[in-house]
DNA sequence: TTGGTACTTGGACGATCGTTCGTCTATATT
DNA sequence: AATATAGACGAACGATCGTCCAAGTACCAA
C-alpha cells in the first residue's frame, strides 16, 4: 500500500489498472459513458491522476480501444494462429471467437462491437482507432479465406472479402443477440451459421 | 411566430417536431447523447418545455424509440407487406431494408441498430422498449420464413428462427459497415448475402 | 549529495447536465 | 362571461462533467 516501489513502475501499473477497469466500464456504458471521476474512485486515486495519465478523455478512449485490441488478439487471434492458415484457421477463429463471447469476458459484451457502433458517426481519433482495428480484423478473415481458396479448401468462386463480411456479420450478431436477449441461443446459432456458410463454399459438397 | 393557433394542437405539433430532430441526433450521438438543452435550442423552445413534454430524459428516450419504430415500419415493413407472405415478402423486405440503409434516412445510420447495441447492457424502460421492437422485427422475419417453408418456397429443413437470425445479422452488418467505412460496398455485399442465403434454402437448387 | 524527473495530489475552474418551481397567457369548458 | 386547464416560459437548483494548476514527494542520474 505505501509507495515502496519505483514511481515509474507504479505509474505504469496504475495506468494499466485504470485501463482494465475502464475497459469493463466501456463495455456496459460505452466509450462516451466513461467518467474520469468514476475511474479514479474505482482505482482509489485522484481524479487528476487519471486525467494526466491519459492526457484527455479522448486519449483515454483511444487507450481503451488499444487495450481492447490487445485483449481480443490474445483471446481470439492468438489461439487461431496455432492452426494452419486457410480454412483450419477460420474454423479455429470461429471457436475462439464464439468461446470468447460465450464466456462473457466483458460484462457488457464485446467492446469493439459496441465501440465501433457507438463511434460510427462521430469522427475523431477514437473513431480512427476503432476503424483501423476493425479493418485489420476483416483483413484477417479475408486473408485466410483467400488462402483457403488458393489451397482448394474453398471453391474458386468464393470472394474472400464477401465471406469475411458474412462471417463477421454472424459473429457481431451473436454478441448483439446475446447481450440483448441473453441465453446461449445466439452463440449456438452463430456457430451453426459459420459451419453452414463455410460448408457451402467447400468443393464437392452440396449444402443441406 | 405569435401563438395564434390552438395551444393543444401547437403542443402536440411541437412535441412531434422535437421528436423528429431527437431521432436525428440519436442516430449520431446515441440515446444517451441526447441533450434536452440541445433539443430545446434546435426547436426554438425553452429547455423546460422539452422536459415537460416527455416527463424525463428516460421518457424522451422511450419516445424516440417508439418514433423510430414508426418510421421503420413505414419505410421497411409497410412496403414489404404489399408482397405476399412468405418468400416474396422476405425478398421485398430485403429491398426495402437495403434501400432504407442506402438512402441514409438517418444521418448516423439505423437508430434501432445503434440503440439496441447501446442499451444492451443497461436495463430499464428504454432497453425494454428497444428489445421488444427488435423481438417483433425478428418475429416478422421468422414468421415469413415459416410461411415460405410451409408453402414449399424454402426447403422443409429450414429453421425459420435460424434464417431470421442470419438475415438480420447481414442487414445490421450492412448498416455497421456503411457507417464505419462508408461507400456502397456494405449494401451490395448485404444484398448478395441475402440472395445467396435465400437461394441456398430453395428446393431443387444447388447454391453456386 | 544534488538536481532533475516522474508521478500524485487536492482544489478549483467554467460548462453543462437533468430537474424543479412559480408564473403568465391563451385555450377550453361551463 | 367566469373559471379551469394546458402549455410555454425564465430562473435557478445541485450534481457532475472534463480540464487545469500549483504544490509536494519519491525516484533516478550525475
Amino acid at each position: 500500500m505505501p509507495p515502496s516501489d519505483g514511481r515509474r513502475a507504479r505509474g505504469q501499473r496504475s495506468r494499466a489498472q485504470i485501463l482494465d477497469s475502464a475497459v469493463q466500464v466501456a463495455s456496459t456504458h460505452g466509450l462516451e459513458g466513461l467518467s474520469i471521476a468514476d475511474l479514479a474512485e474505482r482505482a482509489g486515486v485522484a481524479k487528476s491522476s487519471v486525467h494526466s495519465a491519459f492526457g484527455s478523455k479522448e486519449g483515454l478512449q483511444v487507450a481503451v480501444i488499444a487495450r481492447t485490441r490487445e485483449i481480443m488478439v490474445g483471446l481470439v487471434i492468438a489461439p487461431a494462429l496455432r492452426a494452419p492458415a486457410g480454412l483450419p484457421r477460420l474454423e479455429a477463429t470461429r471457436d475462439s471467437w464464439l468461446d470468447y463471447l460465450a464466456e462473457d469476458v466483458f460484462e457488457g459484451g464485446c467492446v469493439l462491437c459496441s465501440a465501433s457502433t457507438e463511434l460510427d458517426a462521430r469522427p475523431g481519433p477514437p473513431q480512427d482507432a476503432v476503424r483501423q482495428v476493425m479493418r485489420d480484423w476483416l483483413d484477417f478473415l479475408s486473408d485466410n479465406a483467400a488462402v483457403a481458396v488458393q489451397r482448394g479448401e474453398l471453391v474458386a468462386a468464393t470472394d474472400p472479402d464477401q465471406l469475411a463480411f458474412e462471417l463477421n456479420a454472424i459473429g457481431m450478431a451473436a454478441n448483439w443477440h446475446r447481450q440483448l436477449f441473453g441465453g446461449d441461443e445466439a452463440v449456438s446459432r452463430a456457430r451453426a451459421s459459420w459451419d453452414w456458410t463455410l460448408a457451402a463454399h467447400r468443393p464437392r459438397t452440396i449444402p443441406a
